[in-house]
Formats: structure tokens, sequence, C-alpha cells
RNA sequence: GGGCUCGUGGUCUAGUUGGUUAUGACGCCGCCUUCACGAGGCGGAGGUCGGGAGUUCGAAUCUCCCCGAGCCCA
């Protein structure tokens, strides 16, 4: 019996699985379904460790869930629009999109991701996934966009979609709009430049006693402190806070905003910062999103001063054209040439920036399409209040976004790989054209439209270079997976989905666009189940980034330790919470599954060539661990629909170790050498052993398919341990669980006492003495306590009177007392502690209750240390409860 | 600045309807070559639960403040 080769084994049973097809959903099959919207994994490049954890996550499930009897739809898919992948492909070719041919630079995407997927079926596959590849999707393909876009037709249809001018998110650099769930913030340091507006008009010498204010040879004027110089051309006010002691100085008063001929006013509004700059602020429209704030609080004209490209537009006089850095730089040197600039000084500031070129993102006015969301926040808080969240917190995160939000959703963006928006436009009078449902997946940029010209005015029709925001693909993924819009039948079968998994930083987007979607297109919520993984951490608790080079390849750890041993680690991390990547939970595993092997093939030994019958008569101590073990089964069955796996291959490992192995085969072991109780014994085995590979099965599916095939395949008759039914409970007996506990305990005691002493578990021992008031049990076990310890003769005595017991200390119990004496336990505490424990002690054992002072003391009140000796012999004692094991000191 | 979450022995972690000797793992120390397993078994050292205040007879567990971390947002 060679030891496990894990790594052979694992290989093996991959190739296999492969070639077995027991993964399939059957979309044939009358068993209940149990449908995943697994998440469709981004094509930019290869998982690391933590997106490893997550898709191991929903693997654990699925498993579960077939071994549940459930027919398990569980779809490989991948998603690969957008622009993280153009973002690669122009890195790697040294190219933007515009260099070359729109549709060239597409299939150049197209490769990179075919790329990246071969890898991650590789990666999929060594982590031992059940993902079923004959579900197959990726959301490029032309039948996935064709259902963004029907979805798209369907939502226009209903009014939810509309054209607009609106200042967006705009990085520069990507020349695209962006979605606010794009813009990150980073911290950048950049210069605070303090400014002189001048005064309009004359102003009394008072108002020079206050900072900010300042009179030169050109008149008097306020100090303004701006990071944005380049922004003055589309200064509109002047704001100060109403408690500002200058306020009442200056609200209203006309300033002039250098080099532009333009006069603004000042006002004075709450959401100024008086700690900021000088205190007084120019708002221009429009630098950050708070300046919309301002727009349309107070009217505000939308000038803007930097189009799409990035550079001044024509407002900007002579600055106009230049790019925004280079603007700044010249207004900064102009402004200090003219006497304007006050003082420079550095500031570090939190900056949006485009998410992933970092470039800083400018608001500019841009025609773009946008889906309504503000009419339906409470349809989408009362969906998200159907729908079960795991763990149940992660709600307020969307709560908190839906409450927030103040824009609808800009769909639209100016890219190249993604889906077309299915539209023509009008070139004489704007008219929008929809393409036929029936005809999508169309490609409006080389696709004729429906109509050959614009039915209202007859004008030519041109097709949308725009493309959708991706999140509009991924948040389909519910109507996709369950046939909407192409097979009634079956979506009426498959929708909602039974449970979507996803990573807690996309609530806003993807769980967040999902529910509303579907919402909106079925009326009904996408799913019953959401679980949000936590997020994996490197080593030493740092967030895992490329650029931080401290990204932990999945692979590497599978060479090193095996993927089940991976898996373990998998497991060992909570739901919801930051785990960092924790070695020694992979070599936990590694150990474990030694631990596994070597108790089941100690079981195997004894297993014979039919299911062992269920006997007559079966001993206590295999009453004891089959009670044990339905209690797990029943705890893990609990554990695992919560999707606790964490603890649920917690309390089996504990079960495995420290009571089935440690204790119970110990127990039984000389019993199968010598052929005694067999049946009972291998009924016992047979059934826990098998068990426990079932509940491991999830965790840890090579191992335990090895191990079924070798041992067990032949009785309980399944192809594989992952098509193989979830075990049940056997036997709860709680009058065997407690008298077991017992047995065990005493043992336990003398192997203690053995290990002390440096004896073997199994070196002879001649005699042991116990004295106990529950000698039935013992007695009833004798033998088990025999042969586990290897004992000639055990004495046992009822006769309590050859035994002194004397208390030593005593132990006033907090929680039987504080609720009786409330503000008095302190003072009946240090009373009962003063007590000669060994006279209170005899007293409350000959009273239930007794008097001291004017409190009355019961046998809950207070415990003792009681030490026990027996009268005239030369022993040890040991103490299990108030059962007194003896054993003579001088043996042979 | 806001929402949510987290902060427990050297490291990681369990534990919150409040009850007073705080769980386990890894590491460390000692003993045991027992016929499934020395990647094992038995035992041990090591923490007063981020800091402070409060509520309470009693708080890791409740409240408030502060510090630090993560995600998301402003």
């Amino acid at each position: 019996m060679a030891d496990y080769d894990q790594k052979a084994i694992e290989r093996k049973w991959q190739e296999t699985w492969q070639k077995m097809d027991i993964y399939h959903f059957d979309f044939d099959s009358d068993k209940p379904v149990y449908s995943i919207d697994v998440p469709p994994r981004y094509a930019s490049g290869p998982l690391h460790a933590g997106h490893a954890v997550h898709y191991t996550h929903i693997d654990f499930v699925a498993r579960y869930k077939r071994m549940r009897g459930y027919n398990v739809f569980f779809p490989l898919c991948f998603d690969v629009n957008g622009i993280p992948i153009e973002e690669r492909v122009e890195r790697q070719l040294g190219i933007t999109r515009k260099d070359i041919e729109r549709h060239e630079f597409i299939k150049l995407c197209s490769e990179f991701a075919k790329k990246n997927i071969g890898k991650m079926i590789e990666q999929y596959i060594k982590l031992g996934e059940s993902m079923d590849p004959t579900i197959y999707y990726q959301t490029d393909a032309e039948y996935y966009r064709r259902l963004t876009q029907i979805s798209f037709i369907e939502m226009y249809e209903k009014g939810l979609i509309y054209r607009g001018e609106f200042p967006v998110n705009w990085c520069p650099r990507c020349m695209t709009a962006m979605a606010d769930a794009e813009v990150q913030y980073v911290e950048r340091e950049t210069s605070l430049n303090t400014i002189k507006f001048y005064f309009k008009d004359e102003q009394p010498e008072q108002i020079l006693k206050y900072h900010g204010i300042g009179k030169d040879e050109r008149g008097f004027y306020v100090e303004i402190a701006t990071t944005r110089p380049e922004m003055l051309p589309s200064c509109q006010i002047v704001a100060v806070h109403p408690k500002d002691d200058r306020a009442p100085w200056l609200v209203d008063k006309i300033l002039k905003v250098p080099f532009f001929d333009k006069e603004v006013k000042i006002v004075a509004d709450e959401s100024v910062d008086p700690n900021f700059g000088t205190g007084i602020v120019m708002v221009c429209t429009i630098g950050d999103k708070d300046d919309l704030k301002w727009v349309f609080k107070y009217k505000l004209p939308m000038e803007m001063c930097i189009d799409e490209e990035g550079r001044m537009t024509d407002i900007c006089g002579k600055y106009k054209g230049m790019k925004i850095e280079d603007a700044r730089r010249e207004i900064i040197k102009d402004l200090e040439k003219e006497g304007y600039l006050v003082k420079r000084e550095k500031l570090k500031q939190n900056v949006g920036v485009c998410w992933r070129c970092k470039t800083p993102i400018e608001f500019i006015l841009t025609k773009q399409w946008f889906l309504k969301i503000l009419p339906f926040k409470d349809l989408v808080l009362k969906t998200s209040n159907e729908i079960k969240w795991y763990p149940d917190y992660m709600k307020k995160r969307l709560e908190e976004w839906v409450n927030s939000l103040e824009w609808d959703w800009v769909i639209s963006r100016q890219r190249y790989f993604a889906t077309p928006i299915p539209v023509w436009e009008c070139q004489k009078c704007g008219h929008v054209v929809l393409a036929r449902k029936e005809d999508c997946y169309v490609d409006p940029t080389v696709d004729d439209p429906p109509v050959d010209k614009c039915p209202k005015c007859g004008g030519e029709l041109k097709g949308s270079e725009e493309v959708f925001d991706t999140w509009m693909d991924s948040s389909i993924s519910p109507l996709y997976n369950t046939f909407w819009y192409r097979d009634e039948k079956l979506f009426k079968k498959l929708y909602p989905m039974s449970l979507r998994p996803q990573a807690h930083d996309i609530i806003r987007t993807w769980a967040f666009y999902t529910i509303l979607r579907c919402t909106l297109l079925t009326g009904k919520k996408p799913f019953e189940n959401i679980m949000m993984g936590g997020f994996i951490l490197s080593e030493d608790g740092t967030p895992m980034h490329a650029s931080l080079g401290n990204v932990i390849d999945p692979l590497e750890i599978i060479e090193e330790y095996g993927t089940d041993a991976f898996r373990c680690y998998a497991a060992s991390c909570s739901l919801g919470e930051d785990n960092p990547f924790r070695r020694k939970d992979v070599i936990r595993g590694v150990r474990l599954l030694k631990k596994i092997w070597n108790v089941e093939k100690f079981i195997s030994q004894f297993l014979p060539e039919k299911i062992p019958e269920k006997p007559d008569n079966l001993r206590l101590m295999d009453r004891w661990i089959l009670t044990r073990y339905s209690k797990l089964v029943r705890r893990c069955t609990e554990l695992m629909d919560n999707f606790d796996f964490s603890q649920a291959m917690k309390e089996t490992e504990y079960f495995l170790w420290h009571e089935l192995a440690d204790h119970y085969i110990e127990m039984v072991k000389s019993f199968l050498y010598e052929g005694k109780y067999t049946d009972s014994i291998v009924y016992t085995l047979y059934n826990i052993g098998l068990g426990i590979v079932k509940l491991f099965a999830p965790f840890f599916p090579h191992i335990t398919e090895e191990i079924y095939h070798r041992y067990y395949k032949d009785k309980d008759g399944k192809e594989s341990v992952h098509v193989s039914d979830w075990p049940e409970e056997i036997l709860l007996d709680e009058d065997a669980e407690k008298e077991g506990e017992f047995v065990k305990d005493v043992i336990a005691a003398v192997r203690r006492w053995k290990g002390e002493k440096g004896m073997a578990l199994n070196a002879p021992l001649k005699k042991i003495m116990v004295f106990s008031r529950k000698m039935e049990t013992l007695v009833k076990c004798e033998e088990d306590i025999r042969y586990t310890l290897n004992i000639k003769e055990i004495e046992f005595s009822s006769d309590m009177s050859r035994i002194d017991e004397r208390a030593v200390s005593i132990k006033p119990v907090h929680a039987s007392l504080g609720k009786k004496y409330r503000e008095r336990t302190r003072e009946v505490c240090k009373i009962l502690e003063e007590q000669e424990p060994d006279e209170l002690y005899r007293k409350l054992k000959e009273n239930a209750e007794i008097k001291i002072g004017d409190f009355t003391i019961t046998r809950d009140d207070v415990k003792f240390i009681v030490s026990y000796s027996v009268a005239g012999e030369e022993v040890d004692v040991l103490n299990v409860g108030d059962t007194v094991i003896a054993i003579p000191v001088h043996h042979e």
C-alpha cells in the first residue's frame, strides 16, 4: 500500500473526468434544477489566486448540489468585451486603435482574448473545477451580443432609453465616455495656485483686515486658491461659506476673472470648505462631479473649456487648442508674469482617473445613450429584498449605492471591441432607426439598415459607430443562461436562476445592473440567492496587484502542493471577508489529505465484499460514533446550504481526526485484529468511511474520487463519488452518545497518563481500579477499555467510601449568582471564596441549599475543585468528572 | 468626507441573544520508533481579545470616541 501519489492521481482524474462527461446539465431531466449564474471570467489575462478561490467556492456549491440530487447548471463562460482588452492589445503592439482599421483592430482583440481563454480553461481543469463545457458562452460571440442588442431594443421600445447631451466622465486619452463605475480615485500631488480676482467696484478699506483680501495698484482683490487655473475661462461664480466672517462683505459682489473678460458674482454656499485655500472658491463648468451640483443649483450655463481630445476650447482665448497640461503651465506662467499669482504650494488631492490608463478624467458634453435608472430605484430595492444575500450585510452596500444615484446610466462607449449599438441615424434630421430584433446580431458599421432611407425625411442613414458599455453584456447573463427570447419553455423552467456568485467589489456594477435590467425586462428577480466572495490578499495582507508584483499564481501553488491542498485553503476562506493567502492552510490541506488517505486505507482492510447489513445489536461505542457522525452530517448539510464552507470543512476535519481516528479507531483496532465484534464495527466503519469521503468530496474532488473507486464504488454503485448521493443521518441515540463520551473520556484519561509516564498507548498495564457511580456504562464497555489500553484487569467499585475526596478550592458560578444577586454579586463571591472549601463542599453535599449570612446558596451557585485519593493504597489518581481511576504505582 | 466590513497568543484564525480558567491551525519546546498515519500521538510554553471612555453585579461580545486596514463611493 503505497502512500498517496497526489500529483499523479490528480492528473489522472482530471483527464478521466473530461472523458466521463459527468458534469453535464441535462436539458431533458425532471430532476430539480440548480442553476449558477457563473461570473464570465474576463479574458484580459490568466487567473490569479483570488479568482481561483472564487471559482473553487462556486465549484463547492456545484458539486454539493449535484450530490443533493440537483440537475446542476454550471456553465463555462468568459467575458470578452471592452476597454481592458483593447488596452492590452494597444500596449502589446505599441499602437493605438486609431492607427489601424476598425475591424482589423477588433480581430486583434479577439485573438488576444482567445489565447487567454485557452489558458484559463487549462487552469480551470487543473483547479479541479467542474464547469460544463457544453453550456459554454463568451460575451463577444454573436449569439450573446445578439441578446444585448435585443434587450436594448426592447428597453428602447419601453421608453427606457434616451439620447441625451450631458456632461459625462470622459477620458481624453481613451476618447470615451465612462460610467461612474469606471472612474477610479487616486492620490496625486498637484499645485494649489492662489490667484487674485479683482473686484469690479471700489471697496471700503475695512475689508482689508480680513485674510484673503488685499489691495494693490490695480485695486481691491480676493485671493482664490485653485488646482485648475486652466479652467478660469469657464468660471461661473465664486463662493464663500455663509458663516464665514467675510461673507457679509463679499456676497453679491462682482469679481473679474483674470485674463478673461468675464464678471462673476460671489455667492454664499454651505458646501464651501472654509479651510480649503483661502476659503473662497471659484466654481467652473465643470471640473468634477461636485460642480454639476452647482450647475443645477445656480442654473449655471454649461460652458465647456475642454473638448473631447483634452484640448482647450474656443472660449479659452489664446490657450485654445492647447492640451490641458500645457494650458495649465502657460496660464500659471502668464498669471505670474502679470502679477495675478499670489503663491503656489504643493497639494495632495484625490483625482478621478480612468481606471485603465490612469489619465485624469474630464467632464465634457457629449451625445450619449442613456438607460433610465433614476425612476427605478425602488424597483431595484424591492427586487434586492426578494433575493437572499450571503453574507446579508452585503445588501446594504447595494442599497447605499442605489440611494445615492444621481445620474442615469450612460450605456454608450466610443470604442471598438464591444457590442455595436444596433441603430442607424439620419444624417439630415437625426432620426433614429432601430435594428429589427429578428435581424440581430447586426453591426451597423457594415450591415445595411432595415430601411433604405430615413422614414421621416428621406435622408441618408448612417450606422452607429458606438458600442455598449460592457456591463450591458454581462448584466444579462441570467437572461442568456435561461434562454430568454429564444425558448419560452426553457426560460420558464430556468428563470430565475438559483445562485449568483460574485465578488463584492462589483456590487454596484454587475449585481446592480443585472437586477435592474433583468427586472425591467422580465418583471422578476434574476436569481434567488447571491453569494459574495471576499478579497484574496497577498501573503503579507496587501491587495494583489500586478503592479506590486505580489500576484499569486494558483498553478505554482498547485505544482508545489497539489490541487486538493489548494482547495483546502479556498475552503478555509470565509465569504465576504478579506483573506490573505495562507500557505499554512495549504500545508494543512496536505496533512489532512494524508490523514484521510490513511484512515480510509485502514478501514479498507476490513471491508467485506458486500454492503454490510445493519446488525441487530450495535455495540454502545458504535452507536456513539454513529450518532456523532450523524450529527456531523446534519450540521454539514446545514452549513453547505448556507455556503459556509470553512465551517463545514473544519467540522468534518475535526470529526475525522479527533473523534474517528484518535478515539474510535484506536478503540476498535484490537477487536478487529482479533476478529471480535466485526459485524457491528465493520458496519460502522463502512458507513462512516463512505460518508466521510462524500462529505469531503466537494472540497477535495480528486482524493475522494480515488478512494471511492478503490474501496466503495463496487458497493455504493455510482460511476463517480461526485454523482453519488449526499450522506444521510444513520442513527441518533442521545443516551449512547452521552455514555460513549464518558467511556471515551475515561480511556483518554488513562491514555494521557500513559503518555505522561512515557509509556506507549498499548504498553501493558496490570491493573486499574475505577470508582464510579456510573458503573453500569463502564461495565458494559469493560472490554473496550481493556483492549484499547491493554489492561489485564479492571477492578470496578461503586464503593465510594474507599475514596477520600477533598475539595481544595471554591469557584463561584457568576452566571447563576449574578442573576440572583445582581449588584450584590461581588459581595457574595467574596464571602464564598473566604469559606473553607471542604467544609462548604460537604455541607452542600448534604443540603440542597444552605444559608451564608443572608445569602442562600444552592449547588448550582458554586463549583469545587476536588482532589481524590484511595484510602490505604499507593496509587496515581485520575478524575473524569466524579469518576475516579486509580492506577497502582508499583506495577511490575 | 460617507457606507459596509475587519483589527483576538510569533503568524493566521474561531468565538458576539454579555456570565467571567478565550477555539483551532502553523511555528516553538518536551516526551512517545504503539502492526493506518512520526506529514503521527500525548503533553507544554505563549494572548486579556487595536486604544480609550461608558452601560452593567459582570464585556472579546452592547454604546460612544480615537487609531489602523480593506472594498466601494464622494
